[in-house]
RNA sequence: GGCGGCAUAGCCAAGUGGUAAGGCAGAGGUCUGCAAAACCUCUAUCCCCAGUUCGAAUCUGGGUGCCGCCUCCA
């Protein structure tokens, strides 16, 4: 498969560094606030990525951290008048919450928090320091840029003209104006942690650097997140990993693009955050991860309400021909396939490797979308009462390995209660007496329950809105 | 100023050299008591200009218009 590298510019073949084993970092959360749809564009996108991986048979590693100690934190902390540890725990509950909404595969997350690696970030630092890497400014220790070799090579920039752009923050403390902090020096009340050079906490990209490294080696395949973090955060990860390790950091740089919403950047100033948790008042959060998959991951995206509904839509087409295939399911007999049927397992099996071949090509999930909508319109049009059961059964299969792979399609029917499935019989009744006032009366009044009664050649079916 | 991205039908969105996928919406039809679902049919020459080529939405150059990063915001 090829994957598009930030580093190079290039689509490349991806080849894991061990054979069969993907070793993957996304970036995770700052748990300071509810997540919002520009958050959960990479948790989505590199989930699905992760589930490929999973799908094509590879053992995958996949780490997510959280960011729980940071001056967004702090300033939340002492807004809400409580801690900073209760902050973090509050709102990685809240994620936790969010994620299992857009279906991430969370059992098979490594969630570590920046807090709990503070001692390899310390030997991390020291060990900077001994190589002439950082230099400790009373308390401060900041990573010395000119230490690293090819500083800008991820977003290809040129530190003179960082430099002379005048919009670093200047330091008296800073040997060049481009040094970062690794640790900060702890102000008054502060939550801090003891060092070799006094209270202080760890600067933010070291968390990653460090917890990619300890968990996942010095040299990881994967590392992604949102293309806003390219500068500095990736390039300050790479420069001091590198510089500590002298290997290659992470040999795939997967960065997505951003979301606007209506039309306009999510910002502070403009105050249009939008939260996973208030999407969900109007939309099941699968519409809102199949709307995240509808466009290729590096292009930007815009969120309406309008193209929600859209999303909506589609996404009910193609679970109607995953109803389908269930009702088909239980109506077919099974038998040995005839030669027909042959050729429209061979068609079935074709749309499936479209998917894989789209997939194959950067994650295209738009055009892997495009033929599960293909694959449906096709077993719609094709499979039938008559068909043998084993050609349904393997079309089904298909259809729901591919939604899998997208992690949609996921939610399956509950039983309906007693007294809905007394109505429905009673409507059925109604019908057969041509009594068709009161028949539209109880579907009515079923809809307003959200139970979709279909007439079919076949009989009544149901299905939840 | 530096780096980068985008511009395809009413809307969303694939397609990176061979004569425009898919979805939503819309129109007509089949089926139906009516609906729904499903199926069939219909709806674009790809921002503009020039060039390369037998041939370009796709490559090159020049415009125009949006947008992002360069401020610990995914």
């Amino acid at each position: 498969m090829k994957l598009y590298n930030t580093l190079t510019r290039k689509k490349e073949e991806f080849v894991p560094l061990v054979e069969g084993q993907v070793r993957m970092y996304t970036c995770g959360p700052t748990v300071y606030n509810y997540i919002h749809v520009g958050n959960a564009r990479p948790m989505v996108v590199f989930d699905t990525l992760r589930r490929y991986f999973i799908y094509r048979g590879y053992d995958v590693k996949y780490v997510v951290n959280f960011t729980d100690i940071d001056d967004k934190i702090i300033n939340r902390a002492n807004e809400e008048n409580t801690s900073y540890k209760e902050i973090a725990e509050k709102y990685i509950e809240a994620f936790l919450e969010d994620a299992k909404g857009l279906n991430l595969l969370e059992e098979k997350t490594i969630h570590p928090r920046a807090t709990e690696f503070i001692k390899p970030m310390i030997d991390f630092i020291q060990r900077l320091i001994d190589i002439g890497a950082a230099y400790n400014a009373d308390g401060n220790v900041y990573f010395n840029i000119e230490a690293a070799e090819n500083y800008g090579k991820l977003s290809k920039k040129n530190i003179e003209e960082l430099i002379s752009g005048a919009r670093v923050e200047v330091s008296e403390e800073k040997r060049n104006p481009m040094d970062f902090a690794l640790w900060k020096k702890a102000k008054e009340g502060e939550p801090c942690w003891e060092s070799p050079w006094g209270k202080g906490r760890p600067g933010w990209h070291i968390e990653c650097s460090v917890m990619a490294r300890t968990l996942l080696g010095d040299t990881i395949d994967i590392h992604a997140g949102g293309e806003d973090l390219q500068f500095p955060h990736h390039e300050n990860e790479i420069a001091q990993s590198e510089t500590l390790t002298g290997k290659p950091f992470a040999r795939y740089w997967l960065h997505n693009a951003m979301i606007n919403v209506d039309n306009q950047k999510m910002s502070k100033s403009l105050g249009n955050f939008l939260l996973v948790r208030d999407i969900k008042k109007e939309f099941d959060l699968e519409v809102l991860r199949f709307f995240l998959l509808s466009a290729h991951y590096r292009t930007p995206m815009n969120f309406t309400r309008d193209i929600m509904k859209q999303m909506e839509k589609g996404l009910e087409r193609l679970y109607n021909g995953k109803k389908n295939l269930e009702y088909l399911l239980d109506k077919t007999e099974d038998r040995p396939l005839n030669e027909e049927e042959e050729k429209h397992l061979e068609e079935i099996e074709k749309y499936k490797q479209d998917f894989i071949d789209s997939m194959d090509d950067d994650i295209n999930t738009a055009d892997a979308i495009a033929s599960m909508f293909e694959l449906v319109k096709y077993t719609n049009s094709n499979l039938n009462e008559k068909s043998s059961k084993a050609l349904v059964s393997k079309a089904y299969q298909i259809l729901m390995e591919l939604a899998n792979v997208l992690g949609i399609l996921y939610k399956k029917d509950e039983i309906l209660e007693e007294e809905i499935l007394e109505l429905i019989e009673k409507r059925t009744e109604a019908r057969k007496n041509k009594n068709y006032k009161l028949a539209d009366e109880i579907r009515d009044k079923l809809r307003e329950k959200g139970i979709i009664l279909e007439d079919t050649p076949e009989g009544v079916k149901w299905r939840r809105i």
